[in-house]
DNA sequence: CCGTTGATTGACAGCGCTGTCACGTTCGGC
DNA sequence: GCCGAACGTGACAGCGCTGTCAATCAACGG
């Protein structure tokens, strides 16, 4: 059998509570004290049992990880990191999916916060910006923190200026000599979706081009929304030089639509992305993107998350930075349209 | 504050230990009592707590999904089924990546194990293979599934006939016309590597072309590897006109290099792969390739493992079918090969 | 030197549930 | 109708930990 409180607090000639005070971090222990426990702890492999930790003290010790995503890459870099925090600081995690467009998808997030008395989420895009799951939180008192969301100036989590991002991006390719840049945006519930297609227009501006909404497509951060909105874009009279697409499947959508239409990348179009999957090293030519370093957010979301459960103060909404990574997908624009 | 078991009872006028049989499914309760109890449940809206229950039951009612596995669309499936079965059955599922490299890899499940007291484990490949992991759950009478084996005669989990699929995949490319069909391997350590291959060997024999070892080059389920190999195939002095790609990934990393000799495909050269992940139908042309229903697999494995641990005897392994999804990549043989 | 304060430690109860066991009831076989 | 076995139910302890509160002790000011 396993070594319980009890057998350190003999091992180390104290009392089970001063071995509680010292795994849980409490003040009021002596130096020396601390010490010997530590060692006991070392000596005998004690892991605190979580569900009598958790019983005890009414806090579970564990957040859980919501999203409703479609690009699995994203979700797997968020959870790594997020996870790698949670390892850190001795709290375990959950992940679930969810359908944030869901009619009960509060009462759900409720039902899972009072099942598992969850200490904390961790909100990923879309989610972090459901107004009426937030509203909920806020009810209950249950701290989270989220990761890009839309409003990125209050909160705790961790988030990337996506709108400097992007103006970056137009503008590279207003230096290629681009004149017709087109900019298929992402899903209109994201919060990203916002700050990417206002960079779009700050880069446009500093460039001094015009705005056309003609060239401007919905999309839905998705490879189809990215193959529909770049068939529309490649049927224009007017075709534009290069493409935006708001994040590494739309491009690669646009990358495919182009094949379709027999158009050559970049000699007849300029495409890049944004996240920077490994789907953008893996189409032809590879893609010109933003990167977006998602496992550090995940990480830092959740540290910040955790620190906020521990010492009931808000943490922080951590900015972390973005690199442009050009790629073969992006070159000078064309002298000529060809049809 | 949240009801209670006890509340539940004095609800149901009946003991407390009485609902908790009517919870835990135990027999011996009158199907009376049992409705009454039911109704009750309902009428508080009770949950049980799960740490009062594994603290006083020695049972977490938790399982770990464990992978390895670079593929974040094939992990992200599974777990999306695995936890479908798990919240069906009232358990909760951690993930866990892990790297099975490492020295001390299975030392960390063991903590893994204690830690959490795990019920059982889900294991994907490569970790369902880890003789000396399996070594240690024996020891630890620890229940648990694999997706994918390279054993699936025997144990509990869920399987695909890789060998099979692999078959028909190189039957197809040989009814095309293709007489130099050359394969690209996964990683030595997946158990799918060695029945896929055996598979392309079973195709060859059946279309009564001989083996060429020279068309058979190591690869390791990556994309990298795809475009490593490739540029070995294409740089024979006898090119292959197929290249058959342990799985879509390799496949990408194939058309990738076509791409980038100038090749195309079909024309000059067929590709096709295996899984379906979505980046088969991401790239130009979209791969043929096999579909393999990983999120099933997911499904029917925690399913079997959950069963296993109720029942205490093994469940089964189980079979899946997969289908041949034909597209764009494949083509008939070209007459003359050019350089 | 004494009372007061704050730091340090331990005794003890109890978190919410289930395992064990005891007790009463029903059933089948003769 | 009697007996043993199986069924149905509840009393009670205790899983391993932490919250509460009391006890002890050192430090300090007057």
């Amino acid at each position: 059998m396993r070594a319980r409180i009890e057998d350190v607090a003999r091992e180390a000639g104290v009392s089970p509570k001063t071995v509680s005070r010292v795994l849980n971090n409490e003040p009021n222990v002596r130096d020396e004290m601390r010490q010997r426990i530590v060692a006991a702890v070392q000596a005998l492999g004690y892991r605190p049992n979580p569900s009598a930790r958790s019983l005890a003290s009414n806090r579970a010790f564990l957040v859980a990880l919501l999203y409703d995503n479609p690009s699995p890459h994203y979700v797997m870099e968020v959870q790594q990191g997020a996870l790698e925090a949670c390892d850190a600081h001795q709290y375990s995690m959950m992940v679930r999916p969810l359908v944030s467009g869901a009619a009960d998808f509060v009462e759900r997030v409720d039902a899972l916060i009072s099942q598992f008395r969850l200490d904390g989420l961790l909100l990923t895009p879309p989610i972090c910006d459901h107004a009426a799951l937030l509203d909920l939180l806020r009810t209950r008192d249950i701290p989270w923190a989220s990761i890009s969301p839309k409003n990125y100036t209050e909160g705790v989590g961790a988030t990337l200026d996506e709108r400097s991002a992007s103006c970056e991006m137009v503008q590279h390719l207003a230096s290629l000599g681009h004149r017709r840049i087109a900019h298929i945006t992402g899903h209109p519930k994201h919060g990203g979706n916002v700050w990417r297609l206002r960079g779009y227009r700050d880069g446009l501006e500093q460039a001094h081009l015009a705005y056309d909404p003609a060239l401007v497509v919905e999309g839905q951060f998705s490879f189809d929304s990215g193959v529909a909105g770049a068939r529309r874009l490649f049927a224009l009279e007017h075709r534009p030089t290069a493409i935006f697409g708001a994040n590494d499947d739309t491009a690669a959508g646009v990358l495919w639509a182009a094949a379709e239409r027999g158009l050559q990348v970049p000699k007849d179009v300029s495409v890049c992305g944004f996240d920077d999957i490994p789907l953008s090293r893996q189409v032809w030519p590879a893609l010109t993107t933003v990167r977006q370093p998602s496992q550090d957010m995940g990480r830092i979301a959740a540290m910040q998350l955790l620190r906020t459960i521990k010492s009931g103060k808000p943490g922080q909404m951590v900015s972390v930075p973005y690199t442009l990574r050009l790629r073969q997908s992006t070159g000078p624009a064309p002298r000529r349209i060809r049809p």
